[in-house]
RNA sequence: GGCGACGUACCCAAGUGGUUAAGGGAAGGCUCUGCAAAAGCCUCAUUCGUCGGUUCGACUCCGACCGUCGCCU
């Protein structure tokens, strides 16, 4: 007799509205796994309704991972999810059960599987006094900064690209290192283990539709809400979480700032924009299966896709 | 029916004799190495309701027509 032992990670990406948690939670049934949410703000606590987070009765269906994970206000950021991420698939292929990694935040999924370089992660204090910098010189002055000290890393920077600026001048600083030097020559942990990676797809009239349908169930009601408590319990709007698309808005909503005419609009397409640039990102990744997400047979399908993952072992071998 | 105002891109809208016909939104595309649902970038009207006229030259001035809105009857 022999068992088949999971020896990678089924990765089940694509952009919002796509299907993704449902999915994921029908095919860890199916091929007993375990799910790993890669998504910047389902980790949050309290943060519901507005980042699509799994419903509680998916929750409960199967094992989840980084959903709920940390307090609003603890940063939260790409290499800490790809060093947890991939200790926690480690763990569930060391349980014999397969990891699936769903979610739609593309950098986190890269770094994951790609890794990000060995060298100085963000510092608050260097970032702030940059940021005073930038505030009284402009963004201009930062991007020249890094073309004089790495030009090779500048020419990725456009000149009002305060954010990414900011992030080689810190490396810079801390290192005393190029960036792109870094970048090149000191790659950190990556996933080396085997993986299938599944992109759900949808027609972008498709796409919008469920991202509209979704806007209109029950949840429009449930986000004022939601954010009132938030505030209630005292997570400042300056909170990492709050960045999530929706929530600010929905506190100028609450406190009056904002007409629902206008907070509807606001919600709506920035989610869409958001799906686009999900889109784009994924787009451009490779080693990707893309598969409509309304087929009718998507869970046998990606269930059939997932197969390379598992090794046939002998027992009592 | 009369009088008046207006008609510029998918939407809002500036321009009022010589401009490559502003700007914003939407839409589409791109970039991405520790805040990424972030941040930044690019594309998007050979043409101004239609037809005529004036002029070297018209989105701009004149006329008619069509359309929209308002007021009056």
């Amino acid at each position: 007799m022999s068992a088949a032992r999971p020896n990678g990670v089924l990765a089940i990406v694509g952009a919002t509205a796509t299907g993704k948690s449902e999915l994921a939670v029908a095919v860890a049934e199916r091929l007993s796994g375990e799910v790993v949410s890669a998504d910047a703000f389902a980790v949050y606590r309290g943060f519901d309704a507005g980042t699509a987070k799994p419903s509680a009765s998916l929750l409960s269906r199967v094992p989840h991972h980084l959903v709920d994970a940390r307090d609003p206000r603890e940063p939260w950021s790409a290499g800490e999810f790809a060093t947890e991420a991939r200790r926690l698939c480690g763990e569930i292929l060391a349980r014999g059960r397969l990891p699936i990694l769903a979610g739609g935040t593309g950098f986190y999924v890269r770094a994951f599987f790609g890794g990000l370089f060995e060298g100085p992660r963000r510092d608050d204090g260097v970032r702030r006094a940059l940021e005073a910098v930038g505030a009284r010189r402009g963004a201009a002055f930062l991007v020249r900064m890094v073309g004089l000290l790495d030009p090779e890393a500048a020419r990725r920077v456009g000149a009002a690209d305060a954010a990414r600026a900011i992030r080689l001048l810190e490396i810079l600083l801390l290192s005393g290192e190029r960036p792109s030097r870094l970048f090149r020559e000191r790659p950190g942990p990556a996933w080396e283990k085997p993986s299938v990676k599944v992109l759900l797809t949808l027609p972008r009239e498709v796409l919008y539709g469920r991202i509209a349908q979704r806007f209109q169930s029950g949840f429009v009601n449930e986000l004022p809400a939601e954010v009132r408590r938030l505030l209630a319990a005292g997570v400042p709007l300056t909170a990492p979480a709050f960045a999530a698309i929706g929530y600010r808005d929905t506190a100028a909503l609450v406190s009056g700032a904002l007409s629902e005419a206008e907070w509807k609009e606001r919600l709506l397409r920035d989610t869409r924009h958001y799906a686009k640039r999900q889109e784009a990102w994924f787009r451009r990744e490779s080693g990707l299966v893309a598969v409509r997400a309304d087929r009718p047979d998507l869970v046998d399908f990606v269930a059939l896709k997932a197969r390379p993952l598992f090794s046939v072992t002998h027992e009592g071998g």
